[in-house]
DNA sequence: GTTGCCGTTGAAAATGAATTTCATTTTCAA
DNA sequence: TTGAAAATGAAATTCATTTTCAACGGCAAC
């Protein structure tokens, strides 16, 4: 099932693509690894969607592209994409991992309908801030949260209403 | 990696236990299902912890009282005891289901040490009340909502100081 | 008390996503 | 150009979860 996202900015400029692309070769050259046609191929994709791709989903739309570009790649090309900032993995906690660009995206959160798996991107800065302050209470040098509401969207709900 | 459970209820009673156990015994009642002796020690064992079981633990706490006692019937208990109210799941994202039982507590959050696994539970008010507010303003209708925050706890820090 | 039904049990097998292996190909610095 | 190191991708493996199935057990009807 695709995840669909509800975003602020939708679409991708061919400038923020470069500056991606510079983050990721930048980083290639920090950890001592290769810039290959594959990876710039996988990361070009991963932009161009607003959706919240599993590995295997990213997989098929990268093959659009080029047959010849394996699951394997895809899979590894995703955790450099996490490590350098411009993926990040989201739990929606039905035993599959997705990832969605950090690419000039500010901080949200996720409403998933139980239903249909749509979902709705909404904004709350008071949950950093409840992130910052509970990390100081217990002496945690926190790093990241998690926070995702669950429920039936209106258009679920008056399906099986009828 | 046994995840510890810091709270505010260490003990629970006899009562306590006689309760859940009716809790168990109506929803059986109500699904058509049995009351068996491997159920019973199987919520016992469960009560009687305070930290966040992986199925493979809890069944080796079984174990110990009735080691005839297999995984698959550890697993479909807590099944039921989801179903019921008993037991609800926690994602720690290590790829591992954890349950904890959820008999008279009041509704916290967790933050887990990304080093020793170690995890702090906290409360706030707060993140309830967004989940109401953020289901009204786009008509999804709530059921529950995950929250953890993500970190390293003081003493792994004054670990890899070292 | 016996019978038959139906749910339970638990070992083993299946599933499926994530990860690793390994032979081959590609990249890149010298 | 060349060779060492990394990348690639198909296949195999891992590992938690879930399902299957044959044996078992309690209980109600006879």
């Amino acid at each position: 099932m695709l995840q669909k996202r509800i975003d602020d900015q939708p679409t991708i400029s061919r400038q923020m693509v470069r500056e991606a692309q510079d983050i990721l070769h930048r980083h290639l050259k920090d950890v001592g690894l290769k810039h290959t046609a594959q990876r710039d191929t996988i990361l070009r994709t991963f932009l161009e969607t607003r959706d919240h791709l599993s590995t295997d989903e990213l997989h098929r739309l990268v093959q659009k592209k080029d047959a010849r570009i394996g699951y394997t790649t895809v899979y590894r090309t995703l955790k450099l994409l996490s490590e350098c900032g411009l993926a990040s993995e989201v739990a929606f906690h039905d035993g599959i991992a997705r990832f969605e660009h950090q690419y000039n995206r500010r901080s949200h959160h996720h409403m998933v309908c139980t239903e249909c798996g749509s979902s709705v991107e909404f904004f709350s800065q008071e949950v950093g801030d409840l992130e910052q302050e509970i990390g100081r209470k217990y002496h945690y040098l926190t790093t990241r949260h998690t926070f995702q509401i669950y429920g039936v969207c209106e258009e679920c709900r008056g399906k099986s209403a009828s």
